[in-house]
DNA sequence: ACCTGAACACCGTTCAAGT
DNA sequence: ACCTGAACACCGTTCAAGT
């Protein structure tokens, strides 16, 4: 068989056990799906993982990798709306995912892995929010503790869900005194 | 033996157990401590723990009341320094728990007892902190969204420690505007 | 290179038996 | 009422063996 065919095969069972274990993760939960639950789910014998996969801290960085290249796609087509709406779109987006982040938070702890994707989503999501804040008028001098506190609250809305009503206040709060 | 003798020792043998599994889950972290690490620690066997606390969970449930009762005591030693002061002190106080934040958040989602005093602590927080805005003079009706943005914020520094001045830049920010 | 059956050490929890 | 020794089912992970 050529050399170049194996590649493509590898790349797809890897996602196939990727897609079944964000299912898994989001739906069951990271700690109560077991490797054996979850190889069952994505066709294959619990050691096949452990050839595609480090170790289930490997796999759930796989997996966050995953929803958020999804999420980052889904946001161009958002970044023409006023800072408050893109704002209020991402903590929509971003709720499935819940259940991940005290697991995340949990986790980064303890596995270096999961530590560093820790560290490398909020570089991106402090650079996000703060081109954000900038473009939406804010003052240079406080645009790093502005961008900081605007980390912690979407974190926040995100683990503990809020009535639509007072999400927006909260986020409104958040864009006070900037010109759109 | 007295009928009224027992319960001394219940509470105290008890609160041994609490005290040693606090040391671990801080230390160790929560899912890292087995249990019969953590009873080696507090000197007895791992079913003997199970006659104290029906599980791991209410173990955990256990150790959040007291550390949480530790914090309010000392609280009141600084209740009366500028509103500023006194969130920054808050801050620094709980850092220590930082690890066991992300485990409540974890571990909520799937067990009641948790899940249950997660909630007993927010309304808990809420109350403080609205208590302390409306002192330093936040205006009534955006009390509620600046509470609940405090809440996220104060979780939110005790997940991801800053500097010092970091620190000191995102409190301000929150408490900008008020009169003391 | 990829996959498996069978085992590994360990986990939280339970139970029958003791005092 | 309190505590134990011994077991339970299950966990994440590994390894020798197959193709």
């Amino acid at each position: 068989m050529p050399a170049n065919r194996r590649p493509v095969d590898r790349e797809a069972k890897r996602e196939e056990i990727v897609r079944a274990a964000a299912a898994q993760f989001l739906e069951v939960g990271f700690d109560e799906t077991s490797m054996a639950r979850l190889s069952a789910a994505a066709g294959v014998t619990t050691n096949t993982v452990y050839w595609y996969f480090e170790d289930k801290d490997a796999l759930l960085v796989a997996v966050l990798d995953q929803l958020l290249a999804d999420a980052l796609l889904q946001r161009e087509q958002v970044a023409d709306r006023p800072w408050t709406e893109q704002v209020l779109w991402a903590v929509d987006r971003l709720e499935r995912m819940r259940r991940l982040v005290a697991v995340v938070h949990a986790r980064a702890a303890t596995s270096p892995a999961v530590g560093a994707w820790h560290e490398r989503f909020h570089a991106l999501a402090d650079d996000l929010l703060a081109d954000g804040f900038r473009d939406a008028g804010a003052a240079e001098e406080d645009l790093a503790a502005r961008t900081r506190v605007g980390v912690f609250v979407l974190e926040g809305l995100l683990t503990h869900p809020q009535p639509e009503q007072e999400r927006r206040a909260v986020v409104e709060l958040l864009t006070a005194g900037l010109h759109r």
